[in-house]
DNA sequence: CTATTTTGTCCATGCTCTTAACAATTTGCT
DNA sequence: AGCAAATTGTTAAGAGCATGGACAAAATAG
């Protein structure tokens, strides 16, 4: 399993690091250059070719290619001729059996559990719909622990391996000790998920990797857009995403940008009228107030209760409240983007969640909102942007078990001698 | 003068970069390593000493220290027997006769010129106090650049090397092409400050970095707060300066972190009544209307125009209105920080500026509001700190000199060849 | 006065990347 | 057909950098 190699701190960050450069971190660093870019080329590359777009010479890549190889991580196809003289190149891939991440989804409506290739694709998935709002954490751990041990079983049948775990989780969670802090929606706190999944699973070894279903999202969000070679959005956005409360998350140059506790981007709770109504949170007028679900709702004119998709067919219908609500709730979400983009220095909002349906009908009172109040827009001739997010419904789900492939992607020397 | 040398971009934040690493990529960090380590010491390091903090064998510690010895960056005292047995220690300082950033600071009231060496310290500073706020650019510049010509021939003099040239402009520049793009308290739009202080200087060839000088004091107050080994305060925090306008910056371990343009922190335009009343950059009821220089004097019930010494007067003095001013504008402040602490998941705020000497008063308005609104206090029993900055009244001018130096220490390698 | 401890240097060793040469294999031109 | 040119992938020699162990130097401890 080997799952204990998974680097587990988010790191990296800090160049200005304190250890020391052996011979072995330029191999790590090289290794995982080469790895990376096998990964994300779409179909086979040669041993040339990765030279030249890493900078290393064609030795030194054959090298760490037959590393690879060996490691079988990634395989080669039959040679085939090119455009052009010479000699054909072999073309290096992916392999199918090699390492897989393990991504899991617990959400208030359902619950589901992923393999993620190094490619970064969803190969397998299980969902489970149901209410899970105020379930028993140790029963419905139960009950996705034996998800993942189907889902490992056919991993494992299928000749990969399974690289570690990551669960997303509907709240805000401590990635540093694997906890759950407090998750409102689901009505559980301070919980060691990581420690019960790995009893509920009999594996003590397994390292589990939590993250907030928000930044997972994001992270699914940016292999998209880099996959679409849609540069403006993968590089820098703000996540907004709309569930029963409003979640987010932020993506500085492509990563993942936590904060002191990894729970940065929450922009739930960002001022919008500081005499406003009085909020879950103890404060007066948070966003959520003014976009969270039942707001949203409530000014549609709709019962209490009702689900998003009630509310969008209410829009699609052109019911009037409905459109207005939508006009108000754009306008909160636009004063409230506003604050976090001067802040943040950041052009771009992806909606995710209940709002990636409603982008369109969205954005031009966000954008309208944005254009007034960004400084850049003003005094930079910046432009400024609101899409909804691609990532769709399981965008979560996805971000968990690229999680796992993405600590892979950094770090393969570790599982080098992990041959299948 | 080599200052083309010096690392222009902000990078080093994407550690995943796509550059191959080599034999030379080593000693760039491992000198950088060492060489950081003798200039935070505070007093002379052993060659051992240094191999024990920084992980490297002692070997490798000599000839990296030997490297810095012939550069003329480092030197060695005579040997000292230190406490216990064993062979005298030779320690080793950074030269005072080294590398030194020139910081330049141009303001509302001042414009100033600094030397720092490689331990941050600020080793010689020129002022002049006068009334800038609508002066002319190249009139300004050509004054700033004989104090510069002054402190570079009293650096030579002295047998120093300069290694740079960093200017804090009260505004938004763009560190990119050493630009400013809107100083609205100088009234200057949109200068090419590198170019034209290379002009005026006559070195075309001297690097000329810029930066908005509320970032550069924050810089400033992370190398005053590790060497007071204030852990918490170094680490991440929200600096909050009072001008006239109201500027700011964000600091992720211990380094800037500057967002899309470099802008980040920018909380003078957050949201505090999305009907407030208008504000200069075209929104309504920006922080600004409610904490700025001009709100804080009317509500004190001073005279427009009034200086911030004036209301700090009356603030001693005990005057009512003015002590009521400093409610509404802590009060003001506490929401706006509040919605910024959550999406950036930071705990801690600086207050530099005008703001630092109020910042006793300040702070049980804004923590009241904090502990409120911040939902890592509800949920995760998380602690708000508010502290006045210890910058002084030169931060931002101590900061781009800093910016220079902090330049160096990150790469040394390219600074090897160049003996005194 | 001797044993012990610590520092700093030297040298052999090992790891990793680069350079240059070469074999393999295809295209393109005559 | 046949040969030059181009391209790929491998191999061997070479250079850079950190490690580890041995050793001299210089202090303290007993």
């Amino acid at each position: 399993m080997n799952a204990h190699r998974m680097v587990s701190e988010r790191s990296r960050s800090t160049a200005s690091t304190a250890s020391p450069a052996r011979q072995a971190s330029l191999r790590e660093h090289n290794l995982s250059l080469v790895l990376r870019q096998i990964c994300s080329a779409g179909s086979g590359v040669s041993r040339a070719h990765l030279a030249r777009h890493t900078g290393l010479t064609r030795a030194t890549v054959s090298e760490l290619v037959d590393l690879l190889l060996q490691a079988g991580m990634v395989r080669e196809l039959t040679p085939q001729a090119l455009a052009g003289a010479g000699r054909p190149a072999t073309p290096v891939i992916p392999a199918e059996q090699g390492l897989r991440g393990i991504g899991i989804d617990i959400a208030v409506d359902h619950i589901a559990v992923c393999t993620v290739t190094l490619t970064g694709t969803m190969a397998t998935q299980r969902v489970i719909e149901g209410e899970f709002a105020l379930s028993h954490p140790e029963r419905l751990l139960a009950r996705v622990s034996r998800m993942v041990e189907a889902t490992i079983a056919d991993t494992v049948a299928a000749g990969a391996q399974v690289a570690g775990v990551c669960v997303a989780l509907p709240g805000l969670v401590d990635p540093e000790h694997s906890r759950l802090r407090h998750a409102p929606n689901l009505n559980w706190s301070d919980l060691p998920i990581g420690e019960l999944l790995r009893t509920a699973l009999g594996r003590p070894e397994l390292a589990v990797l939590v993250g907030n279903d928000a930044s997972l999202a994001a992270t699914a969000e940016v292999l998209i857009r880099a996959r679409r070679e849609d540069v403006r959005a993968t590089a820098d956005f703000l996540y907004i995403t709309g569930e029963v409360g409003i979640g987010g998350a932020i993506v500085r140059r492509g990563e993942l940008s936590g904060g002191t506790r990894g729970w940065a981007g929450e922009i739930g709770h960002t001022n919008i009228d500081a005499n406003g109504e009085l909020c879950t949170c103890g404060a007066r007028g948070c966003l959520e107030r003014y976009a969270g679900k039942a707001a949203f709702i409530a000014r549609a004119g709709l019962p209490p209760g009702s689900s998003w998709e009630q509310l969008h067919r209410s829009i699609a219908g052109g019911d009037p409240a409905a459109l207005a609500a939508v006009a108000e709730v754009g306008a909160a979400l636009g004063v409230a983007a506003a604050s976090a983009l001067n802040v943040l220095d950041i052009d771009t909002i992806l909606l995710g969640g209940a709002y990636a349906s409603l982008a369109d009908q969205l954005a031009p009172g966000i954008l309208a909102e944005l254009r007034n109040r960004v400084i850049a827009v003003r005094f930079a001739g910046a432009e400024v942007y609101v899409e909804g997010a691609l990532g769709g419904e399981h965008a979560a789900l996805h971000g968990a078990g690229l999680t796992v492939v993405n600590a892979v992607l950094a770090n393969p020397s570790a599982w080098l001698d992990t041959a299948p």
